[in-house]
RNA sequence: GGAUCCGUAGCUCAGUUGGUCAGAGCGCUCGCCUCACACGCGAGAGGUCGAUGGUUCAAGUCCAUUCGGAUCCA
């Protein structure tokens, strides 16, 4: 033990200490009854690192520590979630190389030196050969993350990690992929689909945010076929004018009863198109009368669907209007109008259709400026449009209510912590469209893992796929031939090609739990993790990571991934807003752990509840330095006082030691925090027990220690000295394991000045060790009270706390009197007393201490 | 528009199934270098628990309405 205990230098030497015994390593070949088993969210090494990732992180560490403690085999492992656009950007620009799926590997191809300045100049590469570039780089960029986690003393087992683009990942994600198209939870559709026209890829529901954006109401007439009655509609979107295949209203809608059925004609384009109802239709939405398009939006897609309406597409995946003039558009006028269009970007041809209504008066007043809520990619800065295109699809329940329903019952069953976020799920599902496009038309990811035969004319044939053997896997069909075909016959007619796309990345973060649990490699270890306890993550990524995984299991063996599932908040800046590297206010993660060490982060981080959003607090991290410290000194207080080892309460015969009521009361105390922890704990909330644990604590150091120090020196005899040493030693021992999981620095490195091993091999104090030894508990907070009613007279005397009472009056009940006669010796001593009456004042509240005669400070 | 969470001392938050719960820490004020700790110790001041109704013998704690903040979904 050293001198001047501090906390500088622990988490290097205690990491490294761990590593060498191996306290986290997860064993093999376990029951399933033994293990407690964590799916952990695989962070975006390439991305950048922030205080949030310390907070969520440190709190599932705590329940894993927990539940170590608890003689559990904990599978904590933790991966690398690099198969995305963040990884893919890197590894472009790092190396300055693009990747071409049809272009042949490489094996020995070494990237430039220097990436070249201009992009036409990089390299194009294969995408077996960026893959490869994407795991040399990731081994840099996950030892930030892994250094910054070993810092912060996650217990994750190193040994069992990977990163979800490297080959078990994407051979784990392609056979559960397989195995939903051949189970029939998956299948491929030309539809129409949410597309970006940025990426040039189509989108996923999950994907979408909604925006606010300024548009406006353009008011204009179609013409009654029969009457020639002006019908007005209006529309955020004139320029899908030519692309009109219907107007709808609400059924109820009276101004429209005797449209339903008959023809209008379009204006500028002179197209006939018939008006029809629906109960979408919004009659309070402008003038009730709607124009279907295809595809404005995704309620036109419903439109369409259900009134089994004529598809004209105009708008390109490109985002710009086909040059050709389309067929349905017959008129001379028309044609003409629509030349204007051809060719142009969305918004010009915007500016194009409404110019030409205002050229020909058609426009019923001036566009009247709102705002709406537009949708957009995640990541992109483009309104979606929604274009018809072939796609693969897992379902969802998105198209089918019983799916739905049973999604539904699944989320269910499983525990949420908080129970609260389960509405967020539900809502989610609830508001499902459609099932789960995975198709992506990108190059980098998970291949989609099919071939399509091609007929005498070279068209594929979609219906019936070619699968590989699952003993392929993984494969890329852009790289390798279809089974059965050589490499030759690809793109000729009657030969093969392979699905160009990749797959969506949360279709394989969606088996997070299979990757890490081998799935399909080693069925005997999965079968010893999977369903696992935990699944621990964010609130914002509920209906997709969550949402997803749940999906993926359900399917694949019809189960819940995991039984409890912990919802962890956001970290707000000090302004309580979010956190988040666009709003530039983030901070660094070293600096805090630099300034207050790793255990005072990890007691801000296990301050706070799960799903609550919690500021970034650098006033609760010096709370938490002040705790450590306390810890450090008053522990180095115990042990040089004497207390060992041999001094911990084990059992009816070590309990006899304790003979003085104050230390049975200390001892009772213990045990009922020892209870109120582990049931916290038990209920995924270890702040509470942090909170409890350190309440106790700091009543231990400031009213049990200083009124047993004097007798602890040995005052009173060996056999009352021993009672205190019992009572410390026991004390510490219980404390230390209390803290561990979330302080597991400074308890790690106190134990390992008086115990073998580290605390961390040490097991959750047990309630009922403590039984024999325990004593009144009320005895304790009685004398705190006369406690500090002296320590008050004297502050307000002003002067020093030890200073002598000469004589002083406790008045109270006698059952509170019997407690302070009790320990009269103690309280004597510590408050420097020579005489205390007691008297007996039943009808009273509590203690009162009065008519304290302080001794002059001069001759003290 | 639907859903969820939050609104308790200057600040950050605890307050489990309604009955010593009006609390903690920080901050503030005052005092103390007390032989573990000045990165400390002791003491003190501070709130009609967002508002309004209601249920109840009893309500931060349940119900309704309402105001304010946040988030999710449409």
């Amino acid at each position: 033990m050293p001198d001047k205990p501090a906390l500088e230098g622990l988490e290097e030497k205690l990491s490294a200490q761990w590593e060498a015994e191996q306290l986290h390593r997860f064993e093999e070949h376990t029951e399933r009854s033994a293990v407690y088993s964590i799916d952990t969210p695989p962070p975006t090494a390439s991305g950048s690192l922030h205080v949030g990732h310390m907070f969520s992180y440190t709190q599932t560490d705590v329940l894993a520590r927990f539940q170590r403690m608890n003689g559990k085999n904990v599978f904590y492992p933790l991966g690398w979630d690099d198969n995305g656009l963040p990884t893919e950007r890197r590894v472009q620009n790092y190396y300055g190389v693009r990747c071409d799926p049809s272009i042949a590997y490489d094996p020995d191809y070494t990237p430039p030196e220097k990436p070249a300045k201009n992009q036409r100049d990089w390299d194009v590469i294969s995408r077996r050969n960026f893959i490869e570039l994407c795991e040399e780089l990731a081994v840099q960029d996950e030892k930030v993350f892994e250094d910054l986690f070993t810092r912060l003393g996650l217990s994750v087992d190193w040994r069992q990690t990977y990163r979800t683009i490297d080959d078990d990942s994407r051979a784990t994600s392609q056979r559960a992929f397989l195995r939903d198209v051949r189970g029939g939870n998956a299948y491929t559709a030309e539809a129409p689909t949410l597309w970006d026209i940025t990426f040039r890829t189509a989108v996923a529901q999950a994907e979408l945010e909604a925006k606010e954006r300024p548009g406006a109401y353009h008011r204009y007439a179609f013409t009654a076929a029969e009457t020639g009655e002006k019908v007005f509609i209006e529309t955020t979107r004139p320029e899908l004018l030519p692309s009109c295949v219907a107007l709808v209203a609400h059924p109820d809608d009276e101004r429209y009863q005797h449209l339903f059925g008959s023809t209008v004609v379009s204006p500028l384009f002179g197209v006939e198109v018939e008006v029809r109802s629906h109960h979408l239709a919004d009659p309070e939405k402008g003038s009730g009368l709607a124009m279907i398009c295809t595809f404005g939006d995704m309620t036109d897609v419903t439109w369409w669907r259900e009134l089994d309406l004529p598809t004209r597409t105009v708008i390109g995946r490109e985002g710009r209007f086909s040059r050709e003039i389309p067929e349905w558009i017959t008129s001379e006028q028309g044609r003409t109008n629509y030349e204007q269009l051809a060719g142009k970007t969305v918004h010009s041809a915007k500016e194009a259709v409404v110019e030409m209504l205002r050229a020909e008066d058609l426009l019923d007043g001036e566009p009247e400026p709102i705002t709406h809520a537009v949708h957009f990619y995640e990541k992109g800065d483009k309104p979606l449009e929604v274009v018809t295109s072939r796609q693969w699809y897992i379902r969802n329940g998105g198209r089918d209510g019983d799916r739905r329903e049973a999604l539904l019952a699944r989320g269910r069953e499983l525990d949420w912590h908080p129970g609260f976020m389960r509405s967020r799920y539900e809502n989610w599902v609830e508001g499902l469209n459609g099932d789960w496009l995975v198709s992506r038309q990108r190059f980098f990811g998970v291949p989609i893992p099919v071939w399509y035969r091609l007929d005498a004319d070279g068209e594929p044939d979609y219906a019936d796929p070619i699968l590989p053997e699952e003993e392929q896997l993984p494969v890329d069909p852009a790289a390798e031939p279809a089974p059965g075909f050589e490499e030759a016959a690809r793109g000729v007619p009657g030969g093969f090609t392979g699905d160009p796309d990749v797959l969506d990345t949360w279709a394989t973060s969606s088996l997070t739990p299979q990757i890490a649990g081998r799935w399909g490699r080693d069925e005997d270890f999965f079968a010893s993790v999977f369903p696992y306890d935990l699944r621990p993550q964010g609130h914002d990524i509920i209906r997709t990571w969550l949402f997803s995984t749940v999906v993926r299991s359900d399917a694949l063996h019809d189960s819940l991934p995991w039984t409890d599932t912990a919802i962890s908040g956001w970290i707000l800046d000090p302004d309580r807003k979010k956190m988040s590297k666009s709003k530039g206010n983030v901070v660094v993660p070293t600096d805090v752990l630099d300034q207050f060490g790793s255990d005072a982060v990890r007691y801000w981080a296990a301050s706070a509840k799960l799903g609550a959003d919690t500021a970034y607090e650098v006033a609760q991290m010096k709370i938490g330095r002040r705790l450590a410290i306390k810890l450090l000194n008053a522990s180095k207080f115990a042990l040089n006082l004497g207390a060992t080892e041999a001094h911990v309460l084990a059992g009816p015969d070590s309990a006899e030691r304790l003979v003085e009521p104050l230390d049975r009361a200390l001892i009772a105390e213990l045990r009922a925090v020892v209870d109120q922890a582990g049931q916290a704990y038990r209920n995924y909330d270890y702040a509470r027990a942090l909170q409890v644990v350190e309440a106790f604590f700091w009543r231990f150091t400031d009213d049990y220690v200083e009124l047993v120090k004097d007798r602890a020196y040995g005052s009173r005899g060996e056999r009352i000295q021993d009672s205190v040493l019992v009572a410390l030693a026991t004390t510490l021992d219980a404390v230390l394991r209390l803290f561990a999981p979330v302080l597991p620095f400074v308890t790690d490195e106190v134990w390992r000045w008086w115990r073998a091993g580290s605390v961390h091999q040490a097991s959750w104090p047990a309630e009922e060790s403590l039984r024999e030894g325990a004593g009144e508990a009320a005895l304790l907070p009685a004398v705190a009270e006369v406690l500090a009613g002296i320590r008050r007279a004297k502050s307000e005397a002003k002067v020093k706390q030890r200073t002598e009472v000469l004589d002083a009056t406790i008045a109270g009940p006698q059952s509170a009197l019997d407690h302070v006669e009790a320990a009269l010796g103690d309280i004597r001593a510590a408050t420097r007393s020579s005489e205390l009456s007691l008297v007996v004042e039943e009808e009273a509240e509590g203690l009162r201490v009065e008519d304290v005669r302080l001794a002059d400070p001069e001759e003290s």
